[in-house]
DNA sequence: GTATTATCTTGACGGTGTCAAGATTTGACC
DNA sequence: GGTCAAATCTTGACACCGTCAAGATAATAC
C-alpha cells in the first residue's frame, strides 16, 4: 500500500472503491469518472493524476474483482485440503457466490469492457493467477482420478466456462422456472459439475456438505 | 429505396446494419446513436422514430446478433441430419466461428449490455430460440447416448458455458502459446469437448471432417 | 383533396471523457 | 531550514454523447 501522502492520501485506492460502490448501487451503466471522483470527494479531473483514462479505472476495478475472486476461491480450497473433490465444488461455488452477491462487479470484470488487456499488467497477472489456481486444481482432481486425463490448461478453460456460463445464465434469469422451483442455485451447479466429473455427486446430498 | 428521400423506407434495419458496421470498426466503446445515425445518413435524433433509447438499439443489435448464431447453428446442425456427434462437434464450431469472425457484435449480444433483457420481447424470444435447438440438440446426444442423462435444461447450460466460455478466452488472447503452437482452434474446441461427452473423439482425426 | 399519422430535422439541455493551465503539497537535496 | 522539482489536485474549457421538444415533410387513410 502507497504511504499516506498529501492532499487526500490514498486516492488511488479510494476511487477503486468507489468505482466498485457505484457498480453495486448504479450497475455497470451508471459508472462514469465524474461521479466516481464526487463520491471519493475529489474534483472531476483528479483521478487522471492515478488513472491514464476511463478504461485504466475499469481495469482497476476488474483486477480488485479477480483478487476477490482469488481470496474467495483460495479460502474455498484450504476448507477440505485433503479432498479433492469438496475442494472443487466449493471453489466452483465460491465463484458462483461472488457472481450472485456483486453481480455487476462480476460483469464488468469478464465484460470485455477492458479492451485491451495487455495494456495493463496488473489485470493480465491476476488473471493468470486465479488461472493457475483453477489449472492446479484441475490437475490435483486428474490425479485423483475425478477429473478426465488430458492437458490440464484446456480442461480449466473448461471448467472456469462451464462455472461462468452458469453463473451469466443465472444473471440473465434465463433458467427455466420448471427448473428453479425444483432445485437450489447449489443443487443446480453441483448437476452442471457431474457432467464433467468421472464421479457422480448426488446434489441434494452434496449441497449440504 | 436506394436515392436519399426524406423518408429513408427500412430506417429501423438499416440502423441495426449501421450499428454492426461501426461495431466491427470501432468496437463496443465506439458505438454511438449519432454515428449509427450518420452512417445510416440521418439526423443524430432521427433513430428515436424507431428505438426509444440506446438501450434498446443494443438489444436490437443483439437479436440480430442472436439470430446469425441461429441462422449458424442450425445450418450446422443440418450438414449430419443423422449423426447427433457430428451435429454436435459443427454446432459447436460454428459458435465459436461467430465469434471469432464478429468478436464485438458476438461481445455485445451476450455482454450483458442489455440491462433488463425482459423489457424487449424479440430478444427474449430470439435467445430462448437458440436455446431451444441447443437443448434439442443435447436430448438427442442423450438418446444416443453420447452425452450423460439428465436433466436437458441444465446439461445445456453446462455445454453452452464450456463453448461460450471457450470462446471468451480465445477472444482475450488467454490460452497459453504452449497450447496454441501444438493445436488449432478446433482441435481445441474438440479437445474440450471431449470433457463433456461419453464417447472420446481423436481430435487430429475429428477437426478435419 | 384534405386530414391524420408516421417519419425525419433542427436546436437545445445536462452529462461525460479528456486535456491544458494553474494552484497546492510533498519530498529530496543542499 | 530553505529551495526547488515533481507529484497531486482544482478549475475551466472543449467536443461528443443521449435525450427531448418543436417543427417540417412525406406517406397514408378517408
Amino acid at each position: 500500500m502507497p504511504t499516506k501522502k498529501y492532499h487526500h492520501g490514498d486516492l488511488k485506492n479510494a476511487l477503486i472503491q468507489a468505482g466498485v460502490k457505484i457498480l453495486s448501487k448504479d450497475g455497470v451503466g451508471g459508472l462514469s469518472l465524474r461521479k466516481v471522483a464526487k463520491e471519493a470527494g475529489v474534483s472531476h479531473a483528479a483521478p487522471y493524476a492515478h488513472f491514464a483514462d476511463k478504461q485504466a479505472l475499469i481495469a482497476a476495478i476488474s483486477t480488485e474483482g479477480h483478487k476477490k475472486i482469488y481470496e474467495k476461491i483460495s479460502r474455498a480450497m484450504e476448507k477440505h485440503p485433503a479432498d479433492p473433490l469438496r475442494q472443487f465444488v466449493e471453489t466452483a461455488w465460491a465463484y458462483v457466490e461472488f457472481g450472485l452477491e456483486e453481480p455487476d462487479h462480476f460483469r464488468i470484470t469478464f465484460s470485455g469492457a477492458v479492451e485491451q488487456e495487455r495494456d495493463y499488467p496488473a489485470l493480465v497477472e491476476m488473471t493468470r493467477k486465479n488461472f493457475g489456481l483453477v489449472r492446479q486444481l484441475v490437475a490435483r482432481c486428474q490425479e485423483a482420478g475425478i477429473l478426465e486425463p488430458g492437458e490440464a490448461d484446456l480442461v480449466a478453460v473448461g471448467v472456469w466456462g462451464l462455472v461462468h456460463g452458469f453463473v451469466s445464465l443465472i444473471q440473465q434469469g434465463q433458467v427455466s422456472h420448471s427448473v428453479l422451483d425444483h432445485y437450489t442455485r447449489r443443487e443446480m451447479l453441483i448437476f452442471i459439475l457431474n457432467q464433467i466429473t468421472r464421479v457422480r455427486m448426488d446434489p441434494r446430498e452434496f449441497a449440504n456438505l
